[in-house]
DNA sequence: AAAATAAAGGTAAAAAATACACTTATTAGA
DNA sequence: TCTAATAAGTGTATTTTTTACCTTTATTTT
């Protein structure tokens, strides 16, 4: 705070923008806008909007969130502040970057179709507005480091899901693959998985077990101190 | 963005308020202002100020930290975005937290008189206003991880130490006791501390010999990928 | 019954992390 | 000049973690 008034001094639009993420088994996505006004019509964004006066910047972010997809209650966590003067040739506007993971099949079509909105895998994103390609480059940097140390990959996973769709997650992400021995043994390792009676038979004739993620494991470990991968 | 015209959205205060960390050879400290007007006068407080119209939010960070310290080209990061509606009973103001790590000798005594700013461990931090107290203690959880990743705690050393200073201050940050060897051996396997010829002789008879920071050998590392520590 | 398919599972070798204690260089003081 | 005091400097054995690697099993289809 400043030594003098609060009224003295300037204010700015905030704008939250979401890099949101899915898993379709294959290839992580983002989900981009189309953007349908100057400045930059027609260019592809990330969904953004302003903080309101009387609402959190959290809060507007779920709120942003829930307007393309139509999901609340989805995983979604800060990721940097992008700051610079003239970032938006439209104005002054500082804009909160956020990151959510959801689950590819979940959000609702017709708001999709709304926004004009569409999956891109990450290594094939077109052009973006203002520093958006930027946002999305180090939110993928952070989901890599996160994703290492704590459980959230889970969130772009269906529910039941087999060690190999968990794997291929991992492998998409990191951008490599992975042993499948030492990954199931580590992952079961942690004993925050619940092995299911059911199998999943599309690919396969034996058919792979499902798995469920058990959070209250998990948080009893996390409380005594864990690294996650 | 949203898809009305920006001038119809609210615009709000954006301040930004900075954790200085500091190393005494003993202790991790922050560096506190003593508020000197209303709202919650006399309270403690981090240095903080007001985002201008004109100047990037990174900017506005640098500014405010030479007002107080009388120092540029400090270590500085972003750390979280305050965002809460209530967070500041003087109006509606978002906050971007950012910590700096400073050399302890290095600042402006006459600013930091000016200001009533004051070294506080951070064990021993005192009551303050608003959500600052949550700001150093996500700083300080931030700090351990980033430094076991980064060689950023050279900041908080002066230019010529001795291993044992080192040690000391990850001992300080990581609030645990590490092995003399295993962290010598660690450290130097490294290959980014240049030894030099000449000795500290004040705390031992024997002397230690102090070492460097080679940040050219450390970007050439980084750029091959490295793990800290 | 045979063939096809992907799932499941273990071991040995290498690398990394940990635990642990004596010798050395130097100065101050007897 | 000898002795005592102080912290610096150094190596090895053990445990844990990570990596690399392939055969058997369950099930369905033909």
């Amino acid at each position: 705070m400043s030594t003098i008034q609060y009224k003295h001094h300037d204010k700015l639009l905030v704008a939250v923008d979401c890099i949101i993420f899915g898993f379709d088994g294959n290839e992580l996505k983002a989900l981009l806008i189309k953007r349908g006004f100057e400045p930059e019509i027609g260019k592809w964004s990330l969904m953004g909007g302003f903080v309101n006066q009387q609402e959190s910047v959290d809060d507007a972010a779920n709120r942003i969130l829930g307007q393309l997809t139509g999901l609340s209650s989805i995983y979604m966590e800060q990721l940097y502040c992008f700051g610079n003067v003239t970032r938006d040739p439209g104005g002054r506007v500082v804009s909160m970057a956020y990151f959510a993971l959801i689950k590819i099949d979940d959000y609702s079509e017709i708001l999709m179709k709304e926004h004009n909105a569409k999956w891109f895998p990450l290594k094939r994103i077109p052009a973006m507005v203002f520093d958006h390609k930027q946002m999305i480059g180090l939110a993928k940097e952070r989901l890599q480091q996160k994703v290492a140390q704590h459980p959230i990959g889970f969130a772009l996973l269906p529910d039941k899901f087999t060690l190999q769709q968990l794997q291929g997650l991992y492998e998409a992400i990191y951008e490599k693959e992975l042993d499948k021995r030492n990954f199931t043994r580590k992952i079961l390792s942690l004993n925050i998985l619940n092995k299911q009676n059911e199998k999943e038979k599309e690919s396969s004739k034996k058919g792979a077990f499902y798995y469920v993620f058990d959070k209250k494991k998990y948080q009893k470990l996390d409380k005594e101190g864990l690294k996650f991968l």
